[in-house]
DNA sequence: GTCTATACGGAGATAGAC
DNA sequence: GTCTATCTCCGTATAGAC
């Protein structure tokens, strides 16, 4: 629970501990798993692949912490990788539907990059657990799943992309490179799920307000 | 070597194949790496850490990418942590010493985050196997190992709190919150070590320039 | 310092009873 | 659907010859 942090100022993060604080028991993240005990092991394999990585768990720990026996887990999911990806795939999708749609009534490009920097960023605060299984457990997918969330990525990546190039386009923004400073901007939210704990100093709200700010400076926007 | 990319524009990074590509043959970073065969270890180990992580990879794949049979890892190395632990190390020690020193002749405090973003940036860029490694592998160290690179971590960010902290203090850079602003200046740089590849349209160097544009932005510099 | 051979435990996954 | 028992292979690490 506690994050392992050096003597020094209580703002120090010392970015990431070994031991990972896991969040989750009843997020309605995972409300469509089904049935309750594949959504008790579904959790328990994301509080551990945060926290030790896929490789670095075992079958026998995800069934224990769901208080299931070893065997129990094969039920549900036909590998453990096949538990990865459902748990990758939901992650990904949540992380794109949570970024207001192009139709969303602010038309102004200012208006819409704040909202869907601050959405998207609390939502990595938020879920920091689920980013964290989703941004760093890619390569333990096997190709076909790989592909799957791949699709989702992309998605993410032209909206933001996209975005930047109307507020250009307007003549409101004003950026060197666009592709650049949208991957700029995405590692802004997507390297909370590297660092961010919940006993950080601001609430994924607060992040998400922060970050937003940080963004619209980046592309030159006084608003 | 070359990124598993959906069908999409060339600007799609689809951030980080399952295969990762590696780089350092003869890194001068590893020079110090000695006698020759441990340098081969410990190279060959940085690769397959860096493409899929430390659990995911055996002290066998390490020996045969070195060239030689398992048992020869445990004449150079106590144990596979511990091969991990001095790549660590290293690159840690290799991140912060990049960064200009204060005494650096910058008095000016936008020219100074402007090269310390560059040059730590560019170092994440052209390093980015090692930063890799060293940015998510960190569960995997003992608790010794984890705090002596720690130390490390804890002093880079400091520097970058401390230099928006003086940019501040003289009403050269104006922002809402020190801490997070470096926190998020230090994420653009480490998340280099997630999506970047070599064959990425920017050198290291664009990036660092590119970048540090985007800081001196963050922190509403104008120069 | 490097090798071959191997000890020993742990890992993913399955069989078959209840 | 869950369990206990187990198969089989693989992983870290060591022994001992050269």
């Amino acid at each position: 629970m506690s994050a392992k942090v050096l003597p020094g100022g209580v703002d120090d993060i010392v970015t990431v501990a070994p031991e990972y604080s896991t969040d989750s028991g009843a997020d309605p993240l995972w409300e469509g798993v089904e049935p309750e005990p594949a959504r008790r092991l579904l959790v328990a394999g994301l509080g551990l692949f945060a926290a030790q990585g896929f490789h670095g768990t075992t079958t026998r720990d995800i069934a224990a912490r769901a208080g299931m026996s070893p065997a129990a887990l094969y039920v549900h999911y036909r590998t453990k990788e096949d538990l990865l990806f459902r748990i990758s795939r939901i992650a990904h999708e949540a992380a794109l539907a949570v970024i207001p749609p192009e139709s969303s009534g602010a038309g102004d490009p200012a208006g819409r990059l704040r909202a869907a920097v601050a959405a998207f960023t609390a939502w990595h605060a938020r879920h920091h657990t689920a980013a964290r299984v989703a941004q760093y457990e890619l390569a333990a997918l096997e190709p076909a799943h790989f592909r799957a969330v791949a699709a989702v990525r992309l998605a993410i990546e032209r909206i933001f992309r996209k975005m930047i190039e109307r507020g250009v386009a307007v003549g409101k923004f004003e950026v060197s490179d666009t592709p650049a400073t949208a991957l700029a901007i995405l590692s802004l939210a997507i390297d909370l799920a590297r660092w961010y704990q919940p006993g950080s100093r601001h609430s994924p709200e607060e992040l998400g307000d922060l970050y937003a700010g940080l963004a619209l400076r980046m592309v030159r926007s006084g608003q």
